[in-house]
DNA sequence: GCCTACGGTTTTTTT
DNA sequence: AACCGTAGGC
């Protein structure tokens, strides 16, 4: 890393209170005011790159280090647990194993933590589910049939959107349908589908993503002395990526920092508490450390809310401010390109990011005919790279939208380069590791309806439709749960076979519940949940109908199952105190992306979201197209290409050494090719900073259809690894009207830069100039050369050239960076 | 109840 | 191109 590292002081601050002077070793002055301010409320305005977990992490240190607190009174929220984890470990660095005991966290784990504790003080247990978006969208999607709301225009997707957005204000069903327009069918219907969503989510004993914030702040405010024992115990509350908090996250930050006005007795039954305003607090608040950057918001689209930084000044009154604008990660020419992009956002205070490591090597432009081609740019590049010595470790390539990822990946393992995604389809959204783990939920909550439907007929049993009615009727006029109802099928007159069938289901629940949540009370040893997991996919039978499966992909899916139980094994080992519910909330709340290091020896390929807070070496941003950056649904939304210019911005400031841009002529979209267009956001960067391998202008010019031709000499299957090959070595001449070909991009033998052609896209404008056979003209990359002949019209004429060293090229006159001589 | 075929729909980003 | 839901045959 490229942040200023002072010596890493490791182990124990062993010889008492130490100066915090070797924490400030390397820092700037904002760096050093930012470790060392010491107040009710800090805001870190932190630019990309400028050292900023670095100065967390040491103020952190430098507080402990200070005796200024214990480890237990610090709480630091991320994003991300990926952050979370580098974080503590870069504290751990700081003071050694005294880290363990702080909470370091994302806002979801610290609320989960909390929610398990207390739980049981508003209608909950403790063994409650947490509902991701898959497992949402199943309950909204049964609700929406129930209430024949799509005869409304209420699709499942826009009412779990909208749920997800009134929780996020912390608007609940009821308040909605106080101040909704209630004469409207469909706004009714809405608030009656979201009551029902949360009544269904209340009875299963579960929360959805957002409850868990939202809930934590009506805990909060509903019980203040269980608030207080939280405010009492975390002193210094430190929030990263502030720009992206929500406005429940904001409320439970407040909740948190807020002053401990007294003794308020506790579990005052249903008697208001009645705080006096003249009485002192008994407490004051925790301090609150934020570090964010408005630049980098990017969440707006699930409710972050800009102002919560903006304002924060007036929010927290007295708030230092401390600004770092000094980039320690990339290049000039990489800020420059940045600075300019994200200076195109008006309403926004000026803020310049800044490096004293020189200007470094130019931006690299692609344009590719197609996706396929801009791909095969990246794979040759990436080797390339990789020749002179960069790791593929240090290399990421970005896309907006991950239905990208394909093409690139394609060409990818064409090309033999090791790569690695981030964040995309999910190991634990796999049908069947949600099946497995709706086996241990049914287990552990039988409340949770959802989960016992959705391994009712898992594997095939005969249990349809019919029967999950009858069972669900049954337990219903019974006033028991549909897992008990489970027990009893006997009662439920169905067919002996079904009948059968149930009781087996019921009966191999039970065996596992006895595994791993024994009825003795005892804790369960730590490869309990080993032990329940494999018990419940043996003999349910699931294991063995994939095994007798014909379908080829069931074989992938048992090894899938296999990982899984290797993965509880692995829990077991890292946490012996482990429980089945803390397996459940790890695998709830950790996205793959999380495991950052495995990805070593491999390249990146992420979407430019899950890059925020990444940096490398070399950064391949792709698909840089309008409709695609900025998306085409964001163009009409209220800030929508503010919010993705932020993103390209993001996306950009996340290289170190070198950067490449690269775009599509057309992509295959919906199974259809569509023209693309490149992205205004191009053009915004002053075009002497991007060296264009192959411009948008070079591609457009060739005249609609002959695009293929380089398609066409890449075989789907089948070209060896003999490489180089083909036509393109020697440039110019041979191809009719194309312009400069391409390079051959399979296996690129000699030096790609001899067919560098650098036009700027829709920059320069040389219509104006008039050529003739035998005038000298200057090319900035081929150097001089002379004319031999001028062919097409207007904006097309296109001048062979006879280049002295460079040999012969054909130039689209209008676009070409060449002068007269 | 299960399987297959067909047609409509789809792609924004994520804890 | 891939996914989902429905309809119709078994």
């Amino acid at each position: 890393m490229p942040e200023p590292q002072g010596p890493m002081i490791v182990g124990e601050p062993s010889s008492g209170a130490r100066a915090d002077d070797d924490l400030l070793r390397g820092l700037n002055p904002p760096q050093r005011d930012a470790v060392t301010y010491r107040g009710q409320a800090l805001l870190i305005v932190a630019g990309a790159g400028s050292g900023k977990t670095s100065v967390l992490t040491r103020r952190i240190a430098s507080l402990l280090r200070n005796r200024e607190a214990w480890p237990s009174q610090i709480l630091a929220i991320t994003f991300t647990n990926k952050a979370a984890g580098e974080m503590r470990e870069r504290v751990q660095q700081l003071v050694g194993d005294s880290a363990q005991s702080m909470w370091i966290s994302t806002f979801h784990s610290a609320c989960v933590r909390i929610l398990r504790r207390e739980a049981q003080q508003f209608g909950f247990t403790k063994s409650f589910t947490i509902y991701d978006s898959g497992d949402s969208r199943a309950l909204i999607k049964r609700l929406v049939k129930e209430h024949e709301a799509d005869a409304f225009g209420l699709t499942p997707a826009s009412v779990q959107g909208r749920i997800s957005k009134l929780k996020n204000e912390l608007a609940d069903a009821e308040s909605f349908a106080r101040q909704a327009n209630m004469s409207d069918p469909a706004e009714r219907l809405f608030a009656e589908i979201f009551a029902d969503y949360q009544r269904a989510l209340q009875k299963a004993n579960a929360f959805d993503f957002d409850d868990l914030i939202a809930q934590t702040v009506y805990l909060f405010r509903a019980f203040p002395h269980v608030a207080d024992v939280y405010r009492r115990r975390f002193r210094h509350v430190l929030v990263d990526e502030y720009q992206d908090t929500n406005h429940a996250q904001y409320a439970l930050i407040h909740e948190l920092t807020r002053p401990v006005v007294g003794d308020a007795e506790p579990y005052a039954a249903g008697g208001m508490m009645i705080f006096e305003a003249s009485e002192a607090p008994e407490l004051e608040g925790a301090s609150l450390t934020v570090v964010g950057d408005s630049d980098q918001s990017i969440y707006a689209f699930r409710g972050a809310d800009i102002r919560n930084i903006t304002e924060f000044e007036r929010d927290f009154p007295g708030a230092k401010v401390v600004l770092l604008e000094q980039n320690y990660r990339s290049t000039q020419n990489i800020l420059s390109a940045a600075n300019a992009v994200i200076g195109h956002n008006f309403d926004r205070k000026d803020k310049k990011l800044w490096t004293d490591v020189g200007d470094g090597d130019p931006i690299i432009g692609f344009t590719g005919y197609s996706q396929h081609d801009e791909a095969q740019f990246v794979a040759d590049e990436v080797e390339a790279l990789r020749r002179k010595g960069v790791d593929y470790a240090q290399m990421a390539v970005f896309y907006r939208t991950n239905s990208q990822s394909r093409a690139l990946e394609e060409i990818l393992i064409r090309s033999a380069v090791p790569y690695k995604i981030m964040g995309g389809t999910k190991f634990y959204d796999r049908a069947e590791i949600k099946d497995a783990l709706a086996y241990l939920v049914a287990v552990t909550n039988p409340a949770d309806e959802l989960a016992v439907r959705r391994i009712l007929n898992k594997p095939r049993r005969g249990i349809g439709d019919v029967t999950e009615t009858t069972i669900a009727r049954y337990a219903a006029d019974e006033g028991i749960t549909f897992r008990d109802a489970l027990a009893n099928a006997s009662a439920l007159g169905v067919g002996p076979k079904i009948q059968h069938a149930i009781s087996h289901l019921d009966a191999v629940l039970a065996e596992a519940t006895e595994i791993m949540l024994p009825s003795s009370g005892e804790v369960a040893p730590p490869a309990a949940v080993t032990e329940g997991l494999t018990l419940l996919l043996n003999k349910s039978g699931y294991l063995d109908a994939l095994r007798i499966s014909k379908d080829p992909q069931d074989e992938a899916r048992v090894e899938n199952l296999d990982e899984l139980v290797a993965v509880t094994r692995e829990f077991a080992r890292n946490n012996p105190e482990g429980t089945i519910l803390d397996f459940l909330t790890e695998v709830a709340l950790v996205s793959d992306a999380d495991d950052l290091d495995d990805a070593s020896g491999s390249v990146s390929l992420m979407t430019m979201h899950t890059a925020k807070g990444l940096e490398y070496d070399a950064v391949f941003v792709t698909g840089v197209e309008e409709d695609l950056i900025p998306h085409r649904i964001s163009a009409g939304e209220p800030g929508g290409p503010q919010e993705e210019r932020r993103l390209f911005y993001v996306a950009l400031t996340r290289a170190r050494k070198r950067l490449y841009l690269s775009l599509a002529m057309t992509r295959a979209q919906f199974g259809e090719v569509s023209v693309a267009m490149p992205s205004r956001f191009l053009q915004e960067i002053p075009h002497e900073l991007i060296d264009w391998r192959q411009s948008p202008g070079d591609v457009n010019s060739r005249g609609g259809s002959r695009s293929r031709a380089l398609n066409a000499r890449r075989p789907g299957g089948g070209f060896g690894g003999s490489g180089g090959g083909g036509a393109g070595g020697s440039g110019g001449g041979r191809y009719g009207d194309d312009l400069v070909p391409l390079p051959r991009r399979e296996k690129p033998v000699g030096s790609i830069e001899k067919f560098a052609n650098r036009i700027p896209a829709k920059v320069r404008d040389n219509s104006d100039l008039e050529l003739a056979p035998g005038d000298r003209i200057r090319h900035d990359d081929f150097g001089d050369g002379r004319v031999d002949m001028v062919t097409g019209e207007g904006a097309k004429r296109v001048a062979h050239v006879r280049f002295d060293s460079a040999g012969a090229k054909k130039l689209l006159i209008k676009i070409a960076p060449i002068s007269k001589l």
